[in-house]
RNA sequence: GCUCCGAUAGUGUAGCACGGCCAAUCAUGUCAGACUCUCACUCUGACGACUGGGGUUCAAAUCCCCAUCGGAGCACCA
């Protein structure tokens, strides 16, 4: 069969196992795709799903990868100065550095060029409705009375409106539509408005009082960048049929469209960037990579690594149902890189005492690793340092072994006394005998700090020099050493 | 109210465009066992799903209709 027809067998194991992730694009040309966040906070993981989805296709693809920051709102969802810095960082951190950095607010001349056109075309006009009126209007498909202003009037009110001669909600530049449209969500929409609250950005400031809402903003963008593919939340599906109607008065071509559904992680519910940003304010958390926000950047303090970050979300795949998940998934996927290279220590939380009778000060001498080889010396007094856990779990004449250094019998629960019974492996292989961690009276302080709780004990030397990197605390759980301070080891939890 | 969209095991996904090879893939999870000087890792096994009802057809997860459930938009937010 080999012999006969190769490319039958190939066409077979081709079908057995069918390219894992993201479904394969049809790519006429070239392709040219982007991810356009509003920095009014930093990237959360929501966002990772954007930069590494539209970074997977670019790179399979060799297209060309955009980050474009839409900020045209100055009030609202206001722009953050440092978050610029922050997507940029994550991005790369993430494997997606983008080719070409756009941000909106520097462009504004730029769509202000196209609102003119439009008006000129009959395809835009000022209103001066107020809101409630109009929509009330709109909701019986009829127009108001602005709609039918000639175009060389709309261009002298919309000059006026860039002057500055207008309050805020006095008027708005709307897109003409259909004002019949079945769809309540398509009748002309507004482009404009007026905010005069300066920009956070020192080099925009109070330049302009006209800012663009996003459908047009991105429309304009759109087509400028020469975008051909857009994915995007389903939440911005209508976004496409009121666009396609600036395309159409343009002339353009509108790019290719996918949506995503909405993503909900079990561990962190629904928290939102405006509602993130105030309770850290408050002092809730510590910032904004406090380990229990689902931000990128306390993602990467907790230890997890972009390979397994990456892989999680090109395994969600491109539906448009709305899913919730928990990190279950992705913490799987980060032990299985994690785990042949983590180094192994013992950490023990909420210490006791525990004085073992007749035991001889031993250095103990532990693998770094289970497999990889690598010893780790520790040396231990007569008495040692266990967890409440296993110290409640004690029972009378219970005869077990302290990894790594010998064995002991337990003479009476309260008070508590042990005695040294020998180092024979023999106890745990014929008696199988519990095994427990321990750390040295003169070892490390150690705090770890988990979504769930901050854990405070005692770690054994060498860790200190494992800042940055992700180890295991045996019996514990994965942590990244985060910091030494004086003789304190600050760690975070990664996972089991 | 109007308009769109979606529905495969606990979770996420493959299969659906071109119906049969699907008593349904993979991963994660849970349980059991093996290995192991960690409750980690690895290995083995078990568990577990086509939302419901009609229709078309020799044949439906796949096509059509209805119902149900879920989501999104109808902002001078992104």
């Amino acid at each position: 069969m080999n012999k006969i027809a190769p490319e039958l067998i190939a066409e077979l194991k081709e079908k057995k196992e069918p390219e894992k992730g993201l479904p394969p694009l049809e790519v006429g040309g070239a392709l040219v795709m982007r991810f356009a966040p509003n920095p009014n906070g930093p990237p959360t993981l929501g966002s990772a799903r954007g930069i590494v989805v539209n970074s997977e296709y670019t790179k399979k693809y060799k297209g060309k990868l955009i980050i474009r920051f839409d900020d045209t709102d100055p009030a609202t969802k206001r722009p953050m100065l440092e978050a610029y810095t922050w997507y940029l960082e994550d991005c790369e951190w993430l494997g997606a550095k983008p080719d070409e950095v756009v941000i909106a607010s520097d462009r504004i001349d730029k769509y202000y060029e196209v609102a003119e056109q439009l008006i000129k075309k009959g395809g835009a006009y000022v209103c001066f409705c107020e809101q409630e009126t109009f929509k009330a209007l709109k909701d019986e498909k009829k127009a108001c009375q602005h709609r039918n202003e000639k175009p060389q009037k709309n261009l002298e009110f919309w000059k006026k409106m860039l002057a500055g001669e207008y309050k805020e909600q006095e008027a708005v530049l709307r897109i003409k539509t259909d004002i019949a449209h079945k769809d309540p969500a398509i009748r002309d929409w507004v482009a404009f408005r007026i905010i005069k609250t300066p920009h956070p950005r020192p080099e925009v400031g109070g330049k302009y009082c006209v800012w663009p809402l996003l459908d047009f903003e991105g429309a304009v963008e759109d087509h400028l960048l020469g975008t051909t593919l857009i994915i995007r939340g389903k939440d911005l599906t209508d976004s496409e049929t009121r666009q396609r109607y600036v395309y159409k008065y343009m002339g353009w071509t509108y790019p290719e469209t996918m949506h995503w559904g909405r993503v909900q992680i079990h561990e962190f519910g629904k928290l939102s960037t405006s509602g993130i940003k105030k309770a850290i304010a408050e002092g809730q958390y510590s910032g904004w990579d406090d380990p229990r926000l689902p931000t990128i950047r306390a993602i990467k303090r907790r230890g997890i690594l972009p390979e397994a970050l990456r892989k999680f979300m090109l395994d969600l795949g491109l539906g448009e149902t709305d899913i919730s998940l928990s990190l279950d998934t992705l913490y799987a996927e980060n032990r299985k890189i994690i785990d042949p290279v983590a180094n192994r220590y013992f950490f023990v939380w909420d210490p006791v005492e525990l004085e073992v009778e007749g035991a001889e000060p031993k250095i103990a001498k532990a693998p770094l690793h289970p497999t990889r080889g690598g010893i780790r010396e520790i040396p231990a007094g007569t008495t040692v340092l266990i967890t409440k856990n296993d110290a409640d779990s004690l029972k009378e004449g219970e005869r077990l072994r302290l990894k790594d250094l010998y064995n002991i019998e337990v003479i009476s629960i309260s008070p508590l006394q042990v005695k040294f019974i020998g180092t024979d492996m023999d106890l745990v292989k014929k008696e199988k005998a519990r095994i427990i961690h321990w750390a040295p009276l003169d070892g490390l302080k150690v705090r770890v700090l988990s979504p769930d709780r901050e854990f405070i004990g005692m770690g054994e030397h060498g860790m200190e020099k494992e800042v940055d990197k992700v180890v295991q605390f045996e019996r514990f759980g994965f942590v990244r050493i985060d910091s030494v301070n004086g003789d304190e080891i600050v760690a975070y939890f990664t996972h089991k």
